[in-house]
DNA sequence: AGTAGTTCTTGACCCACATCAAGCGTGATC
DNA sequence: GATCACGCTTGATGTGGGTCAAGAACTACT
């Protein structure tokens, strides 16, 4: 639990009395391998911090699964859109291993934004990041072949690779998984 | 300039006083058909609402230049990524047509955010929107065709047509100019 | 251990879209 | 109103990566 005390640290500055507000609205959330945690067409309810497992952010799309992202140790997990919004997920959130989350209820986290200026800052701070990612992501994906996406991807998280299907990484790095591993073959 | 208040009161009520600590951060910035509003290494110095014109987000490709997106009137401008994390920004903003923007300056925005919970609000309701537009055009690049991208933009956004250069739209949708222009005859 | 359901690999073939090239507006500049 | 510079169109040709298919290697379940 004091892994999200030191998530949101990394951000803003808490008192011990800020953070023991705080403390009691987040709750352990355990997922075996392969369990839903959000099912596309329902309201995330949550906001969650990795603890430990990976994650799957995919939406179906003709028969397979078109994967968007994934989530690890200290990493922010959910369907964001969903529980930003309150509207039904377009995307599923689902546990490639077994996962350990810890996570704070929308109410709950609209409660603190409003008794607490930190609180807020750190939300802003927070999606100002996931921003700042996307931004890379889309260059990549729009300026790099299917093989150099590929390496990027090898070289920046080569351990992916031992943690989840390679379907899903091809998938991730928008190819199919035959070339997938066609490009593994000639490495 | 009371387009700023408006905007900033589609996500946040404000009271005079308030209003009027923000207004003199805006400022008014004109730009001629053609120009660089913030070019590619530099830092975005500023954030923008768009009072007149549309402008173009983009970054240069091998010869050609890579559309990301467009503004116009009511919507944000400028790059955000590197307003944000204050690197250089990856992205060109070019005033497509003749521009007006509305404009704040990075530090001061920080100064009203540490001033001004209810600023901080407005800071992070506005980025949870971004992330949500991101969302769905994610959704949609991965999961239509050509045509049918084509269909959904002139389906939205038909005016786009008459404003910007066929070369931007189909750079946009991810398609070379040719397959644009075969696309529009084949309708 | 045996069976069934996946995932991964490999080969043969295919196609949507890109690339290349040439001619045609159209509007800015002198 | 001639010249130049782009952007748009249209046709011919090329190709990266997708699709289809079939077998091999895992994994999970009983």
């Amino acid at each position: 639990m004091d892994l999200v005390r030191r998530t949101i640290e990394r951000y803003v500055p808490l008192t011990d009395a800020e953070w023991s507000r705080i403390a009691p609205n987040w709750q352990e959330f355990a997922f075996t391998r392969g369990a839903r945690i959000c099912g596309i067409g329902q309201v995330e309810q949550r906001f969650y911090i990795v603890k430990s497992g990976v994650q799957r952010l995919s939406f179906p799309h003709d028969g397979n699964d078109l994967c968007i992202g994934f989530a690890y140790d200290g990493s922010w997990c959910g369907e964001f859109a969903s529980f930003l919004s309150r509207k039904p997920a377009r995307f599923e959130v689902t546990a490639v291993t077994d996962s350990a989350l810890l996570g704070i209820q929308y109410d709950d986290l609209q409660q603190l934004y409003r008794e607490m200026p930190i609180m807020e800052r750190w939300g802003r701070l927070l999606v100002e990041e996931l921003i700042l990612g996307r931004a890379v992501r889309e260059v990549e994906q729009l300026s790099l072949s299917a093989e150099e996406r590929y390496d990027r991807l090898m070289a920046r998280s080569p351990h992916l690779l031992q943690l989840v299907p390679q379907k899903d990484i091809a998938s991730y790095l928008r190819m199919t998984p035959e070339t997938f591993s066609r490009l593994r073959k000639r490495k």
